[in-house]
DNA sequence: ATCTGCATGTAACACGTTACATGATTTT
DNA sequence: AAAATCATGTAACGTGTTACATGCAGAT
């Protein structure tokens, strides 16, 4: 129930094409929310029968003709609803498969979980330096958005989450290497 | 692709029928991995189909009778598997519906973020202490689960992760908490 | 009397993923 | 010459959610 969202979010800075969505997605928004461009197509569409977004399109000689959308009044009106619904009243934590793993571990050898923890720490070092790297508001600006300070405020909180998170599974990985060293002896 | 692989995971323990299997999810997998009964039901008839796992029914007097399932060579093989490719390979993160909403807050007051971060953080701080309180090993025992020492390794490697998760969410909300209110002045 | 537990499921819908199709332009 | 960028989408399949149906036993 929230890509919908994530789209009539970002059409409320302005209007996109659904090409220039799936760019801000992968930029901006991929780490805490995934989308497939066939996806965003599809809820395009849905939301436009909705009656939340309209479309209008643009004709280019150099490049295929685009389809712009734009947030009718409707729109943001379900914006505000969804942003009203306490944060405390969505489901608290979604699926980790690196846990249902590490679960059922136990039917390989120390030594193979050892190595694989290894390596799913290297992974999260790299996505930590890739966020750290990342300008969000640098992004925003290529696309044309205006950056209020407002705004920029809260893309920070969520860039900070994203850091937290992958600084707090590095951790964790040193803890789990730590309990089966011991628990090797 | 991988309720599936719980489902296997669980009845490389064990002989369960679907309702166990729920109530099992409900106790100890919810937090990373949330299940719906009919789900359950629908994947282990999959399950069943491409012969990885096979059922057998209890008759019994006094209550509705069951259908346990065990898990065939094919599903231990196809649980092998799945465990032996690296966590690496997996996505890394999945959808955090809290940051979404969080990204788009600059719409609502700051008093109303402030409040709503309030109440989330005491959502956290509750789930955090019935996270502390459950007992895997117990749950398990009840359900007649063999606690081998290496099996209870990983499953408390799981519940630490819930924990230092939960623990990094009150964090990120009080440095949330400061961003606003060094902005508000 | 009503609710909870035991036990199995179906149906409809919503959301997510993967593969495929098209075709010009621009960069490597 | 090959790959990436711009641009839109469809089709098929897989996974997840919600609502509904059934019915007995035991506890409040």
């Amino acid at each position: 129930m929230s890509l919908k969202h994530g789209i009539l979010g970002l059409l409320s800075y302005h209007e996109f094409s659904g090409y220039e969505l799936n760019r801000i997605f992968a930029d901006s928004l991929a780490f805490f929310w995934p989308a497939q461009i066939s996806q965003i197509y599809r809820e395009l569409t849905t939301l436009e029968k909705a009656g939340w977004v309209q479309s209008r399109t643009i004709v280019q000689q150099d490049h295929p003709n685009k389809k712009l959308f734009r947030l009718t009044d409707e729109g943001r009106q379900e914006l505000t609803r969804w942003l009203s619904v306490p944060k405390a009243d969505e489901p608290l934590s979604s699926k980790f498969p690196i846990m249902l793993k590490t679960f059922f571990s136990s039917d390989l050898s120390f030594e193979w979980n050892l190595a694989d923890l290894k390596r799913l720490r290297q992974k999260y070092e790299d996505e930590l330096r890739r966020l750290r790297a990342a300008n969000i508001e640098k992004e925003f600006a290529v696309q044309s958005v205006e950056i209020k300070p407002n705004r920029a405020l809260y893309w920070q909180a969520t860039m900070l989450f994203g850091q937290s998170y992958y600084e707090m599974c590095m951790r964790w990985i040193d803890s789990v290497v730590a309990m089966i060293e011991n628990q090797e002896r």
